[in-house]
RNA sequence: GGCCACGUAGCCAAGUGGUAAGGCAGAGGUCUGCAAAACCUCCAUCCCCAGUUCGAUUCUGGGCGUGGCCUCCA
């Protein structure tokens, strides 16, 4: 097994080799914590979430770093406008975040670095560029000079006419050499001062820009080359070429060794969904508009590849939320059988072959889109086994050993309410007295009082089961 | 204007130089006290045109369409 990763650097899939054996070093473009995060965030975060599983799968011990952005312009905005620090205005959509990143059931980074909170490592890298003539101070800001790295645009395949071509900014409201050198720190304001918003620096009280956290905080927790960089395409440029600008010409190493990038998620109309244009949505919205957090979870990195574009919808949610509830529907029908006398060689065939095509396509680039549909193949024929009661111990041993692989990637198997209400139960006694009574007036009442309350019931050869519905495909 | 993706059934979507996974929705059926679940059957010549090839949805060129980046943005 080799996993095989589109590197952004070369444009292939590139066979993926960390630079410590066994170990992976991995920093991600995390939140900027001015509003809740949208359902477009949260793709390339769960994005970064199956990147980390997968490695973790493939027996890599990962240290993953995700930085929290809480000083941007925006947030200096928003705080001067509610009247509060960035600090205090920040507080309560970082909690919302850890907040969406539980119950979309993120597997936990080992860092969430905070920008505010590393200003002295900034202040160092910027200190060492200025030093080495990467940088210069203009009028109390300070900049990263893009001609003294040539490398410059390699990520994006921008040329510097393309760039200039693009510059529309305004320009002359710095004192620039060049329109695309860009900010490290910022001069402070007076303003800056009452949002709690401004540093001492060797080079002048100020902020910092927005890329130099990502090339401080890596450093700090993972050194100065990473393994694995990620992030969703729109931040390739400029942020990222810019990481790699100031890390690459502070620490003379090379700063990324491969790059993932994730595609979008677009609105119903088809377009990029984004917190400045104003249409987007929230997994709040979606969780009251009543749609399970984990079908959502399934939807953003089950249904579609990483690299394609996907546009959310009820029908396509839905679906997800229907796939979640197939697939939990079976491994509770496994795991709840007794096996038969003897295994069905059929089944361990084709058992074993959706095994090696699942690890073979999450191996080739995290495919698991294609992954998917051999489990669902898998699905259906193991059913037709079990409806002949044809799965034997072996074949029921398997059939467990790959339902936990495949959840160890999308983790929407296990149930987070171990104990049953114990009145399910009785009322389930109760309904099964009705049934054999013939009162099936009564057996229907209680199944209907039970389905209110989003809980399905169902007769079958081996007795009355139970499950909770999931939200929103109550009917 | 520059650079770059994508266009597969009602919907979502994977994929391959040799006549197209999977899921949702829909139709019919088996099973069942009814229902649910499960299973079975049905449901696409892969945007258009030209070229390369024995053969292209898959390669090349052109066209049309959609979208992204070039500016804060996952």
């Amino acid at each position: 097994m080799t996993l095989r990763l589109h590197n952004t650097l070369t444009g292939t899939k590139d066979v993926f080799e960390p630079l410590e054996a066994g170990r992976v070093r991995m920093y991600t473009c995390g939140p900027t914590v001015w509003n809740f995060a949208h359902v477009g965030n949260l793709r390339a975060f769960l994005f970064y979430d199956l990147v980390r599983r997968h490695l973790r799968v493939s027996g890599y011990r990962v240290t993953h770093v995700m930085n929290l952005t809480d000083i941007d312009d925006r947030i200096l905005d928003q705080a001067m406008h509610a009247g509060t620090t960035i600090a205090d205005f920040v507080q309560p959509y970082a909690a919302a975040f850890f907040e969406d990143m539980d119950s979309l059931r993120f597997e936990r980074a080992e860092h969430y670095p905070r920008a505010t909170e590393h200003i002295p490592e900034m202040v160092d890298m910027i200190s060492t560029l200025i030093e080495q003539d990467n940088a210069y101070v203009a009028d109390g800001d300070v900049y990263f000079r893009i001609t003294s790295f040539p490398k410059y645009g390699a990520l994006s395949h921008l040329d510097r006419a393309g760039l200039k071509a693009g510059a529309r900014v305004a320009t002359d409201k710095y004192d620039k050499e060049s329109v695309s050198d860009f900010a490290l720190w910022k001069k402070a304001h007076p303003e800056d001062e009452k949002l709690g918003a401004a540093w001492d620096a060797p080079f002048g009280r100020g902020r910092p820009g927005w890329h130099i956290e990502c090339s401080a905080m890596s450093k700090r927790y993972l050194g100065d080359t990473l393994d694995i960089h990620a992030g969703g395409v729109d931040l390739m440029f400029p942020h990222h070429e810019n990481e790699i600008a100031q890390s690459e010409a502070a620490n003379h190493k090379t700063f990324a060794r491969v790059w993932l990038h994730s595609e979008f998620l677009s609105d119903a109309t088809g377009e990029k969904m984004s917190k400045s244009a104003g249409g987007f949505t929230t997994l709040r919205n979606l969780v009251a508009a009543g749609h399970d957090p984990l079908a959502i979870r399934f939807f953003l990195i089950a249904n579609a590849h990483y690299r394609a574009r996907v546009r959310l919808s009820n029908e396509a949610l839905h679906a997800a939320g229907e796939q979640v509830r197939r697939l939990r529907e079976f491994a509770d029908r496994v795991r709840r059988t007794a096996p038969a006398q003897r295994d069905d060689a059929q089944l361990a065939e084709k058992t074993e072959q959706v095994r090696t095509g699942y690890r073979e396509a999450l191996d080739d680039d995290l495919n698991l889109p294609q992954g998917m549909g051999l489990v669902f193949d898998l699905v259906r024929e193991a059913n037709t086994a079990l409806d002949a009661e044809r799965m034997g111990p072996q074949n029921k041993a398997v059939l467990e050993a790959l339902l936990d692989e495949v959840d160890a990637h999308l983790d929407v198997l296990r149930a987070d309410e171990p104990g049953l209400a114990e009145e399910v139960e009785r009322l389930i006694a109760e309904r099964e007295d009705a049934r054999k009574a013939r009162d099936f007036a009564r057996a229907d009442q209680i199944r209907e009082d039970l389905k209110r309350r989003g809980i399905a019931l169902e007769d079958s050869k081996d007795g009355v089961r139970w499950r909770r519905l999931i939200e929103g495909a109550r009917s």
